[in-house]
DNA sequence: GCATCGATGTCCGAAAACCGCGAGACAGAG
DNA sequence: CTCTGTCTCGCGGTTTTCGGACATCGATGC
């Protein structure tokens, strides 16, 4: 009874949002595999073809869309449902696994996460984890900047990490307010 | 939510077998992560050491000891409730995930498993995934043996194998009989 | 049967280059 | 003095290479 067994059958369903068309990779047990944006299409697909090579990946409708509609819409919590999966070696599954803690609203220095999986010194090694999350947002690797304040970097694009951190400072502004 | 957290406390019990002493290593929550003989433990615990960086391995009482106390009484069957995950690149799962398709009591060769993946040439391929199995016996990588029905090889050790598939042939031709 | 040979695909080791960082040092500007 | 920007360096996990190794198989020759 294997626990951890390959996908055979992705589902690829696309999203518009406001900083562009996002795109949701679900196998078939449900468990989201793959967040991106099209812009990045053929890289997804091809980092698809590498982790799960005797999978097909067909269009069809993603169960996890209405949390993401949510999300974008400004429930910033709407995300903390979605059931995730991801293939990487273990130091990426230790970062990715770290990012999830990050409150939403809140920001974390690489440093700082360092720290927390135990490996002070790997801060580099961690801002190269960060980037091959394959399911961003939902795993926060959006929430991480600079020691000094700065936004540093983000694969999507840097105005979109802006912008996620936007929408999710004013939702929980709004939580507290409530 | 994640669905694949790292293990950070391993927990190895031993076992005496007919053919040595096994080792079992569970994680917390209750997931068979490896199996080896005594001989290899330094071999194994390096293994660990690299694909569960963050854990501690300690001493204890394993959940399915009774299952492999089954299973080396006669009761071929007994590991198939057995739940098990493992680390490894994508090609190395879907090999793995391969042969527990394999029904006790059977064998298969290299290049019928190597077919069945969908890499029909990637036949010596199949041979070292097949030794980088880290959960053996329950992952039956001993029902594969060459075409012309030569064992070929184990890394448990030739009579080892031998062994697995005596009692296991034995057990099937009881289930036949009763 | 048995030895040899070649084609084969993946993993492992070593070495070098790449970075979504950070800390310290320094210069300039106010 | 403080704040900012720039530079330099050390850091450590990936990603590339590039060889080897190997739990194979089929054809061939004897």
């Amino acid at each position: 009874m294997p626990d951890n067994a390959l996908p055979e059958t992705l589902t690829l369903d696309r999203l518009a949002t406001p900083v562009g068309t996002a795109l949701l990779v679900t196998d078939e047990a449900g468990l989201l595999r793959a967040f991106n944006w099209t812009d990045y299409e053929p890289a997804m697909r091809a980092w698809i073809g590498r982790h799960y090579p005797a999978s097909r990946l067909g269009e069809g409708r993603s169960p996890w869309r209405g949390a993401f509609e949510g999300y974008f819409a400004g429930d910033a919590a709407a995300l903390e449902a979605v059931s995730w999966t991801a293939s990487g070696t273990p130091f990426q599954l230790s970062v990715w696994n770290a990012l999830c803690t990050i409150p939403t609203g809140q920001t974390l220095s690489y440093a700082r996460l360092a720290q927390r999986i135990g490996r002070p010194t790997a801060v580099r090694a961690v801002g190269l984890a960060n980037g091959a999350n394959p399911v961003a947002v939902v795993v926060p690797c959006h929430r991480v900047i600079g020691t000094n304040g700065s936004l540093t970097g983000y694969g999507g694009g840097l105005h979109r990490k802006r912008w996620l951190l936007d929408l999710e400072a004013a939702a929980s502004k709004d939580r507290a307010a409530a």
